[in-house]
DNA sequence: CTGCCACTTCAAGTCAGCTTGAGGTCAACC
DNA sequence: GGTTGACCTCAAGCTGACTTGAAGTGGCAG
């Protein structure tokens, strides 16, 4: 198996060294030795990061992630859960869109105060509700 | 104007006593006189923090928010601006959506392994890409 | 007048996810 | 064999948005 230092990993991945080394540290990636004191990636840590990339991007922490690989950073899917954070993504999705939606309205409505406009209002009530709710 | 003290104000809006202090001291919301040590706030405050939440659920940061109030904490809001982020959360719920899909693809899928399913493949194109983008 | 309790201040702590800095090492190239 | 430059370690710092803790205050009910 061909091996790949740090910085060919991080120029593979768009990941900057440091943050290599910080996830070595949390344990969510390994290296497998060393060349010198450069650290030695498998060519599969790659994939991993992008796994890793996607994860972040679903919401979830490292932590989180970290959880989804097996030893050997192959992955360990919880199929379950990734419908359910599929679902909290539609949630938040919902969410966005409503308030894209009222933004681009606020933007161009007429109304001299956006406290005058009523959809502005209704946007207000829906920030509300969720600020009480967490 | 009848005044509330901060818990009432913080009953109304569900945000907490020491986050409503925060915002004070941050500059972003104005109390205006004290019941013997206790702060007053003017009712339109309770607006103002719905408004609040509103920006933060949009992705704008509080020093952002601060700047679209006038002083009196009536809005302030900069069209333009709002146009250009409400495009950003464009691209984010497509972002999203697409993970979305992704997500329930691959809690179905019936590949043994991810790494084999064409569809899992594209989706870390996607986030390598991303990834490597910031 | 007493006691309570919701408030007050201020500094420090928390969280995740890194980045930065100082000072050191080592493989490779000339 | 000297220089280079990419790496190394370790500790500390950073960001944003708060929270927590200790110690104090003051209005109001009884």
């Amino acid at each position: 198996m061909k091996l790949l230092d740090i910085g060919a990993v991080s120029r593979q991945s768009g990941i900057p060294p440091s943050t290599l080394r910080y996830y070595e540290e949390i344990g969510l990636i390994r290296s497998v030795g060393r060349h010198g004191l450069r650290r030695q990636f498998d060519t599969p840590v790659v994939t991993q990061l992008a796994l890793i990339s996607l994860g972040k991007m679903a919401g979830f922490s490292l932590e989180d992630i970290k959880g989804m690989f097996a030893g050997d950073g192959t992955p360990q899917l919880p199929r379950a859960e990734l419908h359910l954070r599929a679902d909290e993504l539609d949630q938040q999705i919902r969410g966005l869109t409503r308030l894209r939606d009222a933004l681009h309205h606020v933007a161009d409505c007429p109304a001299e105060s956006h406290l005058k406009c009523p959809k502005f209002k209704r946007l207000m009530e829906f920030a509300s509700r969720t600020a009480s709710k967490g």
